[in-house]
DNA sequence: TATGAATGAGCATTCATTCAT
DNA sequence: TATGAATGAATGCTCATTCAT
């Protein structure tokens, strides 16, 4: 019996193992090309599977994609965490938050991008069913799984700024706005269309370029 | 000879016409649907035209796309170009400007949004395809005419920054950086993903927010 | 291992025969239609494949057709050779020589003429487009491979005729010219129009009137 | 009264010279692109008509393609026909003959090779109707008009050889096969796949060679 | 479990032909 | 009569997904 739960465990590991694997491959496609454009062929062929393989180990090409959103949503959540559970000062917290946001658009870049954007891609994928049939019941629970994260991460950084507020450093206003705002400046500084190149800033440099003008605006 | 002049003027009229309307068809379908997803049988359902007919006036998909991509800009530019005319305090002008790019877009929603957000589409689209393929040598003139008018918005609203530093409203920076931020900031404002719904502000309020933390900033 | 070696050698050989298949089936249609006629719709409910299918085994309808024509080329260059290694007289050599050459023209019908007549057609698909373009690099291959093959066959044509020459049999003429003129006589024989009917001859007594006119002439 | 005649005259004449105008347009894309890669609209452009005017002249593109035809086969019987009433020697009316052919192959190429090749093509047009419905008695008309003129041609070519037999200058033969292999001799000439390139023959030469080998032969 | 093979549903685009003026 | 505009019917090709082994 118990080596049957060592081959059991031997193999759950594999399994989490390649589920991995081909998680970061699909990434890696994903990133390059984006969501339409993205072929489940290259991604089997970048995790160096069978396409039909993918199939065991995720449901469908969307069921992928959000795996991806998802673990990239906690793993900033995580980092944020800490953030805060430090001692730093309050801007400084503010700018470790803002460099980890950024990271997470520099090097997720079509992913987030996606999520962000594709409203009509997401309504589709978080509706599969398209045929008729109002989504019987199940479902819904996806979306929820995101909103949650989100919002965590949304209440953390609002928490930083409202110790602020309280410490006096930052002036008094509505936090939930000024942190949308925030949100708002790092999204928009990553997602600039294909012909606002600019020279490129390292993500250390753009945070602390975004951390300036949020802090103190362009008004003497 | 009258006769036929009034004539032709008429069907060349008719035909702007046409164009004009199935325009706007394609881009009620690219707002709801996005590039990949909107298929010409949908435009030309909407725009009540058969699909063969949305060939006589445009020679493809990308081409009516880029065409509505073009029309807003210029639609953009012509309206800052007025603001910036006026008399207004600079600050003002600011927010007018402000105001013009929020309605561009609030009102394209995913057309803005597929043009800065699906960049691996676009470099398809405009033949940049990293793969080697020389483009044969057409083509190229297009990203150039969208370079040019964004261009011209951009250094519209660097002047008016640099105005506010002239006078001494705004503090010393660097314009080009705080062009970007503020671009940035408007961008990221609309494009939300499909959870963070928020309270849906008015445009005009969403431009006087925008304003507010952009010339304060948090700091106190 | 063996087993997985036999396995993957059953596999193959499947795949094998079912490209033989499809091909056949192409092959009935494109004679029957010829090649703009023909469409993969057809080929497919001929070969009993779905039209998918058979782009996961030929790359485009083009590919499928140069795949016939160039099988059959090297069929009739084996055949052909194997006559001129035997041990007959030079006229027989050469009357088998037209029989085989009739035999393609009789069972590929249409693949022959197509590739034979619709040059238009070849130019384009071997990319040989008139406009400019220059082809990407890649395709010019292609021709290569049926110039090799067909240079061959007139060349063994040429042989037999120059044997016939030396050893007293034929009269001295341009060898080369010659072999034209009963590759022009063949050709002919077989592209008759949709009107010129006439009695239908079997591949073998088309042969014999074919070799009895080439080799004497219609002259006293 | 007369003024009206004279109207009609203008108009008829107007019509005609427009149908020419056309049809030789027409040729000139047929001879380029074969039928099926022909479109009207190249046609139309060349013509410098509208494409819809093409259809007050003809009923479709296949009329058009057929009216070519037969006035190319007009043009060569009535050529052929003046060389049979001249006084040559039956040797030199061969000859005549051939160059005759031979021109029509040359300058109409494409032309005359779909007619000569595309049978299923020919078949499908000539049954114009494809759509259930047995053609209901018309049609068949059209290819008996062609067959008419293709046959007379071919008596005045098997007149020339059988007055060849007679005078004893040619071997006794059954003339119609005879005919019917100069005919192949020639078709098979201008024939050439697209790969054939061969150095170019003046008409003159080629009709020259074709005379000497289908006089000849290549026997001693 | 892993995969080669198969496919249905689509999609952009083309073209001969008709219609309305 | 001449034509600009409109279109139905195809067509080659793709791709996410399923099946059989």
């Amino acid at each position: 019996m118990k080596k049957k739960d060592l081959k059991t465990e031997r193999k759950r590991y594999r399994r989490e193992e390649n589920k991995k694997f081909i998680l970061k491959a699909a990434e890696k496609v994903f990133v390059q090309k984006g969501f339409s454009l993205a072929t489940m062929d290259e991604i089997a062929k970048e995790a160096q599977f069978s396409k039909a393989t993918l199939y065991q180990y995720f449901k469908s090409k969307s069921e992928m994609f959000f795996e991806i959103i998802y673990k990239s949503f906690e793993e900033v959540l995580q980092k944020i965490k800490r953030v805060q559970q430090t001692e730093m000062s309050t801007e400084e917290k503010l700018k470790q938050a803002i460099y980890t946001i950024g990271c997470y658009y520099h090097t997720k870049k079509n992913i987030a991008r996606i999520f962000i954007m594709e409203k009509a891609l997401m309504r589709k994928l978080l509706h599969m069913s398209s045929k008729a049939q109002a989504p019987p019941t199940h479902h819904p629970p996806i979306p929820a799984r995101y909103r949650g994260i989100l919002d965590e991460i949304n209440s953390l950084v609002c928490e930083i700024i409202e110790e602020g507020v309280k410490t006096g450093e930052f002036r008094k206003m509505d936090v939930g706005q000024a942190c949308f705002i925030l949100g708002a400046m790092i999204r928009g500084f990553y997602f600039k269309g294909p012909i606002q190149d600019k020279k490129e800033l390292s993500i250390q440099e753009s945070a602390d370029l975004l951390h300036d003008f949020f802090l103190h605006g362009i008004k003497k």
